[in-house]
Formats: structure tokens, C-alpha cells, sequence
DNA sequence: AATCGTTTATGACCTTAATCATATCGTGTA
DNA sequence: TACACGATATGATTAAGGTCATAAACGATT
């Protein structure tokens, strides 16, 4: 499945700057694994075009998406400044183009621009704040509201706060999203569908 | 209740730096709010005793606590840095004193300070870590393994991991951080209990 | 046109946590 | 000691999402 690439990220390092501080970039197919949950973190990750999702397997065997990143945007920052190691698995779920460099070198990189690091800051600062939104949103229990929050989120993203935007994921993906089943988003979307609060069309969702 | 505090956070910023800076504290009594869910952000704060929560009230009444805050501790900063509102409200949970400094101050206190701006980094970092592994932690469906997560997190921040830690929380208090209802962290919890995985000794529980 | 795989869709049944009611225990305090 | 209140506990009932089976629709490929 295709997804449309929102507006672009301009808060993201510049890649030009990257590659003058040795940064390699490599293709990935689709499907293929970046890094895996639990792996250490070693590397600072670029997406260069294409999408990458970042998700979880609980042991059940359900996929939980914490999120997909496109073009000009980095994942997997956060365990890089702890030591620490992935709280989930990276996968390109388009092919993508993924740009990386060592650690070190972005530390280093880091404390030679200062305007850099501010921008990292930012990017610290607004995952931690779209995670807060994500938790308090997915404690609801009703599946009309979680699907209302995660579409909402969508608008937002998309620059389109209030107009008919196509929604570009499955039912499936809206499920990993959400944390339900597909079969559950099936028959609540069709609910909505009733109710007027979206709109199905060929079986393509708007909201 | 009374929460014990677990081990001190050196990792943010130094109270004599910040009252050197113009920073005012305030005492809240227990159950005093500081401030609310969708309010602007502007104010930098940082607990100087006692505990701070911050929390959600869904629209039917119920609670989702995202976080306890100790001695040392920051909160609320992800929204100060993107001009945004805070995703859920701040209430002292215990008497409590807290540091303030206006948002334009910590910018400038920021650019003067390149050591304090890495660890703000740091602190942002470890939160958007944490909130993710909340985030995976959550989306379990199954009681006890949601329980068994949040236990695991309180046997690792009291620098415990695999001792006979007090659980210093009511079942209420569980049931607000794991999005469950009291009866059912009851009943869980006994389940457990009975099946060697928890100690429950004078209504007291251990893990 | 035929085939295959994926996505969407729908019905029947089942499991389980939420809900509601009620009771007991424990602690602080009047 | 008695009282009140919050926390813990337990049973009965219900609602609702999960699970399983099945099928139709669609797109890509041969």
C-alpha cells in the first residue's frame, strides 16, 4: 500500500551537513529491518526519501505501530543520548533511503554547531510530547474515540485540520495504530460511516 | 498516601543556578493543581520536595496518570519548546515546593549554559525513551502482563531489579497507571499473589 | 481471462474486563 | 470506645471487543 507523504520536516539536520561529517546512506527494500527492539542503539538514522515505520511485537504476535517517518525526518534518536537500547523495531515500509552516522560523530557534530543541537532539542522535545498525546489517547477503551484521536492526528498532519483528507492506511495499519483489531476498525468506521462522521467512498476512507 | 521517593535525578538543573537566574518556588498543598491539561506552556518546573503528578481526566471521569515527579525532577518542559499546550495537567501529590522560571529565561539560561543545554537534552531524551516504552507497555491487553511491565518499571527506578521491592502505590493508584479498573488490579493482583508472582503481606504489596 | 494474494466485509460465538452492589478491614480522630 | 472514611475485597451481571470462519471485492501478474 502506497501512503502519501505529508509536508515536509525542516527541523531535522541538514543532510548535505551529514555527509560532510561522513554519513553513509543505504537502500532499503521494502520490508526490510533497520534495527530491531532491544538491539543497542549505535547509530543516528535520517530518513532520505521513502518511509520508515517504527513498531512492536507483542508476543501474542500484534503489531503495534509507534509511529512512520518520512522523508527528512530521524528516528530512533532518543536511546542514542541513554545508552540505551531500542524501545522498538525500525522497518522500511516504502522503499527508502536511510541516511546514518556513528554516535560519536554525532555528538561531536552536535557540539560543534550549537544551532544543531538546538534544533535536536526541538525534535527531543516534540517526540516526547506526540508520546504523551499517543498514551493519554490510547487509554480510552472506546473504539470510536481511539479512532477519532488517530484520525484527527492525521488532519493535523497533513495540514488539513478540518477538510476531506483520504486516509492512506489500511484497516490493518489503522489497527496497528490504534491497538485494535481490523475487524473491530471495520465495523466501527462503517458505524461512523452511518453516523456521517466519515466518509467511505469505494472503499477508500475520508475524514 | 505516602509515596516514597525513590533514588535522587541529577540530571537536571542545578536549584541554586536557577534562583541565581530569578526563579520564584511555590508550596502547593497536597491536591492543589499547578496547572491544566490544553493550557499554554510557560513556565519551566522543576519539584524541589514532595511529588508532583501529572495526569489525564477522560471524558467519563476516569484518571490516566503519565508520570510521578520527585525532588529534582523537571516536568512539563516537551511543550515549552514547541510553543505548545501541556497534554495533561500537573497536581501535587504531596506537599510540595516547586521551582519556576518563565519560559524566555530557560532559553537564555540555556544558550549561556552549553552543559545545562546537554543535559536538558538529556532529560528530553529519557523522556521521549520512556514514554515509548510506555506507549508498547500499554497497548497489552492481557491485565497481568500490563501489571508485570508497570512492576518491572518500579522495581527498576527503585534501583531494585530483582529484589522484594514495597510497592509504594494503592490499588487506585495502579489502576490509573496501568488504565485498568480498581477491581480488576484487585483481582489481578490476587491471582498473581496466589500463583508465586507478587507477595501480598498485610494488604501490602511486594514484587 | 484466469489466477493469486491482499484488503474489506459480515455473521456467530466466546472471553473477559467493566460495571454495580455490597461488605470487610484498617487507620485516624472525635 | 465509637465513628467515619478510604482502601481492599468479592460476587453477579453485562456489554463489548476479540476470535474464528467465510466470502466477496479488488489489484497485480501471468
Amino acid at each position: 500500500m502506497m501512503h502519501e507523504m505529508p509536508k515536509s520536516y525542516p527541523d531535522q539536520i541538514d543532510r548535505d551537513l551529514l555527509y560532510a561529517w561522513g554519513a553513509v546512506s543505504t537502500r532499503y527494500e521494502k520490508g526490510e529491518v533497520i534495527f530491531t527492539e532491544g538491539e543497542q542503539a549505535r547509530n543516528y538514522f535520517q530518513v532520505e526519501s521513502g518511509a520508515v515505520r517504527m513498531y512492536n511485537l507483542s508476543n501474542e504476535g500484534k503489531e503495534f505501530t509507534q509511529g512512520i517517518f518520512y522523508s527528512g525526518q530521524s528516528f530512533g534518536e532518543p536511546p542514542l543520548f541513554l545508552n540505551e537500547v531500542y524501545p522498538a523495531a525500525a522497518m522500511a515500509c516504502q522503499p527508502a533511503v536511510v541516511i546514518r552516522i556513528s554516535k560519536s560523530t554525532l555528538f561531536n557534530l552536535l557540539d560543534e554547531y550549537a544551532p544543531v543541537q538546538r534544533a535536536m532539542m526541538h525534535v527531543l522535545a516534540r517526540r516526547a510530547f506526540q508520546k504523551a498525546c499517543s498514551a493519554r489517547d490510547l487509554m480510552v477503551h472506546n473504539p470510536e474515540q481511539r479512532l477519532q484521536n488517530f484520525l484527527k492526528k492525521c488532519r493535523e498532519q497533513a495540514g488539513n485540520p478540518s477538510g476531506n483528507l483520504m486516509v492512506p492506511y489500511t484497516r490493518q495499519e489503522l489497527a496497528n495504530f490504534t491497538g485494535m483489531r481490523v475487524e473491530t476498525v471495520i465495523r466501527t468506521l462503517s458505524k461512523m460511516q452511518e453516523e456521517g462522521k466519515v466518509q467511505i467512498i469505494d472503499r477508500k476512507l475520508y475524514c
